[in-house]
DNA sequence: TAGGCCATCTGGTCCT
DNA sequence: AGGACCAGATGGCCTA
């Protein structure tokens, strides 16, 4: 639970607390210094509260301490002015901060849509998650580097690329479900990854590609729906960090 | 009902 | 000083 937002100068003995940048009000601290010292401060009684002209004895006494009320008072409202002001400023700093804050998710969240439409679609439309998205990504570059890479050593045959990468297949052969979880899979590093063997679509990396090696999609038992984008995304290359 | 995913709020930190 | 960025907290929604 985020602790709620504190006041200033609360303290009758406070008047340091820094409120001075708000315009149009007396602030406490100038309203403390406008007061004269208390009387037991000083030991005797200030002489702004010395008796007027006229006034003795009781009345004199009086006097005085309705003067005290009354600036205890106005103090008291300044106080409970400047927090209100204080706390509403505060607030619409706050309220902006988040709007802010909301509107740099969404256009997070639209760049990530945008990622999306740029992947390799799945039949039943299943909307890919964040962290779905990124791994997905990665690995699609990866996988067209890698046909790239193919294509430009030669690979016999022709059409190499078409070949490699069905236009709606995943870049990579999804494999059974791996029981380590995200965290053991992705922190470990890619060589001791259970993600590593699949990091390449290859069984060997530095084996030539053979059609077999990429020949997966709708036809494809593996190719089942709709687990497949959960299990694709969850043992396919990983070597972005985790943490 | 537990767990995953997500949006939002919030305070802290860094940068311009 | 204000904005951007980040991570933690929280609550809602959905699914197995």
């Amino acid at each position: 639970m985020p602790a709620p937002l504190e006041t200033t100068c609360v303290s009758d003995l406070d008047c340091s607390s820094g409120s001075g940048d708000l315009p149009g009000f007396l602030t406490d601290e100038e309203d403390c210094a406008r007061l004269p010292p208390p009387a037991s401060a000083s030991g005797s009684p200030a002489p702004a509260l010395r008796g007027a002209p006229g006034l003795s004895g009781a009345s004199d006494v009086a006097g005085a301490q309705d003067d005290e009320q009354e600036r205890r008072r106005r103090r008291g409202r300044a106080r409970v002015r400047s927090e209100a002001l204080l706390h509403s400023l505060r607030r619409s700093r706050r309220v902006k901060a988040n709007d802010r804050e909301r509107n740099r998710m969404h256009n997070l969240n639209a760049a990530l849509d945008a990622l999306r439409s740029v992947l390799p679609s799945f039949p039943d439309d299943t909307k890919l998650t964040k962290i779905e998205t990124l791994r997905f990504a990665y690995n699609y570059i990866w996988a067209l580097a890698e046909t790239l890479r193919l294509a430009d050593q030669g690979l016999p045959g022709g059409g190499a690329r078409e070949r490699l990468l069905p236009p709606q297949c995943a870049p990579c052969p999804p494999r059974p479900p791996s029981p380590t979880s995200d965290a053991e899979s992705w922190g470990s590093g890619a060589a001791a990854s259970p993600c590593a063997a699949a990091a390449s679509p290859l069984s060997d990396p530095s084996s030539p590609a053979t059609s077999e090696d990429f020949a997966y999609g709708p036809g494809d038992p593996l190719f089942s729906f709709p687990s497949l984008p959960k299990d694709l995304l969850h043992t396919t290359p990983c070597f972005i960090p985790y943490h």
